[in-house]
DNA sequence: ACGCTTACTGACTGACCGGTCATTAACGAC
DNA sequence: GTCGTTAATGACCGGTCAGTCAGTAAGCGT
């Protein structure tokens, strides 16, 4: 073993962002429960005091986490959507459920998003920031495309502008149910995809889709 | 305070069912992990080592109370669905869906839901239990009414008979929502059903439904 | 080189809880 | 009444873990 590197390392800028990508990963393997903060201090490489030193509790790391990787990926489609005022509205709700599947579903932050929604009803501050931060300006992106494409023609009026959540219902489901029953059941997300983004198509587009298959 | 009712009483019978009930109603409040056999004891008017003579572990215990609250429900409806072989198909596929909004979204059954999807990951053996008793055979189910739609030419083909639960998605996040982010944004159940069925029944008729709303 | 500040450490504490078992008493048989 | 069976009890054990704090040494200024 080289000696160059001594134990100790001084480096206070550097931790907090290491423990809370520590703490990422304890997270979405274990849930919040079943996470010790001696897991995420090994995980990390300091010890379990270093983590006490950058966060007050257990609950303020595990806050740390969502803020950190959820933000960035539903900040940037928002604006990418709200900006482009050109392409049809059923291609901007296509792509927005597209960019889920492969930014959630087809990744580990589906195991971010189960874990919001498994530990939300014992922690309200979550759900509250989460709703805030997160849901809230997705959703409000969706009725905005929904009322853009009825105005111009292109999506038949019905009740999806109200309920806007149900057009991403199925992207949820993929990412629990791949979760919870991949060994029962493995999913065909290619031909899942396609199901779901022909279903909300015939459901919203103005002119009745062509006959039948 | 009256003498006449001894604090111990034996009875053998009761107490199983009494035991799930208050299980029940603990596991709901707090989920599997932060429930405590005590408390479901003290719920129960029994001791701690009571519900350990009729149950071997705390698994055993919720795998009771999971059999004891879904599989009735589950059961009735399926046997309804399979014996009737006249009624069309997006009927039977609606009722279907209403008969989960009704029993499950209507009533804390849906933190037993709620439950089952927040612990599954770090409990194979609850996720194996719940897809072989429940969700397996929801779905089969499902696929069947769609097979026979197609069949009889009620339903046009496409690829929900391969991704059932793409149906039954609204359903879960309505529940899941509502448990959630009640505070933050209020659903109108009412309208979300209409909503929902008007979007499946168009992606799945043979003929396109009438002209737009 | 030397000392001072402070990032860092990890043994420890106190509380919690699943599961056990020796003991107790309810109830029925006679 | 009394005796045997067994349902019911609750103190206890062993293990876990969030959070603490007295002590240690890395790095900087001089």
């Amino acid at each position: 073993m080289n000696g160059n590197s001594p134990k100790r390392r001084r480096r206070k800028d550097a931790r907090p962002a290491e423990i809370v990508e520590a703490a990422r990963k304890c997270f979405v393997l274990n849930g919040f429960a079943a996470t010790r903060i001696e897991d995420v201090a090994k995980q990390a490489e300091v010890s379990k005091g270093t983590v006490y030193l950058y966060f007050e509790t257990k609950e303020a790391l595990f806050e740390a986490v969502v803020r950190a990787n959820v933000l960035p990926v539903i900040d940037s489609v928002i604006q990418a959507i709200r900006a482009d005022e050109t392409t049809p509205a059923p291609r901007q709700l296509e792509f927005i459920a597209r960019t889920m599947y492969r930014e959630i579903v087809g990744t580990e932050r589906r195991r971010l998003l189960h874990l919001v929604i498994a530990e939300g009803p014992r922690f309200p501050w979550l759900t509250e920031f989460y709703y805030r931060e997160v849901l809230g300006k997705g959703l409000e992106t969706i009725r905005l495309v929904i009322e853009r494409g009825e105005a111009r023609g292109e999506l038949r009026g019905n009740g999806l502008d109200r309920n806007p959540q149900m057009l991403m219902a199925p992207v949820v489901i993929a990412a629990l149910f791949s979760l919870l029953f991949e060994p029962q059941a493995a999913v065909d997300l290619e031909d899942y995809i396609d199901t779901h983004i022909a279903m909300g198509l015939r459901a919203l587009e103005a002119a009745p889709a062509r006959g039948a298959v």
